[in-house]
DNA sequence: TGTTTTGGGGCTG
DNA sequence: CAGCCCCAAAACA
């Protein structure tokens, strides 16, 4: 089972991507108009996603597919026990892991899924750090009005 | 402000 | 396997 749908929210336009019953990518960046999503999940998922943006205490419980290597995994994981309006740093999440800053960005750096899998709420000890596999421009502008929704305010960066 | 250390991952031979 | 390169970091001089 897959599909596909877009949907718009306060923050950007959304491109959600469903694989096997399982939320599997999300994208920022789609021009595409807005459709509606066909499956169960999808319709949750959209619920969810406008839950968050009316309050950011309401967080995600969905299933994510099943992804990257071992490493990947267990940071992206860790990712999901951040609660919003709480941030850490690559190097605090790093010492969680019993890894290292430069690596727990790699992985973040890889995550399919930003906003449900929240790598937004990872940034460097000094600065703003990346998101969406990006370190400047519209997606950290985008990691910038997440963490504003969240409760921070924009001295970040 | 550099420079170095750092660990995960991809690529090549 | 080794060797080499790339990184969303951080520590240090």
């Amino acid at each position: 089972m897959h599909e596909t749908f877009v949907m718009d929210s306060p923050i950007y336009k959304l491109k959600i991507h469903i694989e096997q019953n399982c939320v599997a990518k999300v994208e920022f960046n789609s021009d595409e108009p807005v459709s509606l999503p066909a499956t169960d999940l999808g319709k949750k998922l959209q619920q969810q996603l406008n839950d968050y943006f009316r309050s950011p205490a309401n967080s995600f419980a969905v299933p994510v597919l099943p992804q990257g290597t071992d490493f990947q995994a267990r940071v992206w994981l860790a990712l999901t026990d951040i609660p919003p309006g709480k941030v850490l740093t690559y190097g605090e999440l790093a010492e969680k892991l019993g890894s290292s800053a430069r690596a727990v960005g790699n992985a973040c750096r890889r995550n399919p899924i930003p906003l449900i899998v929240p790598c937004h709420r990872i940034v460097a000890k000094s600065g703003i750090g990346g998101f969406a596999g990006d370190t400047d421009g519209r997606l950290i502008d985008i990691k910038l009005r997440l963490l504003e929704h969240e409760g921070f305010g924009l001295k970040l960066g």
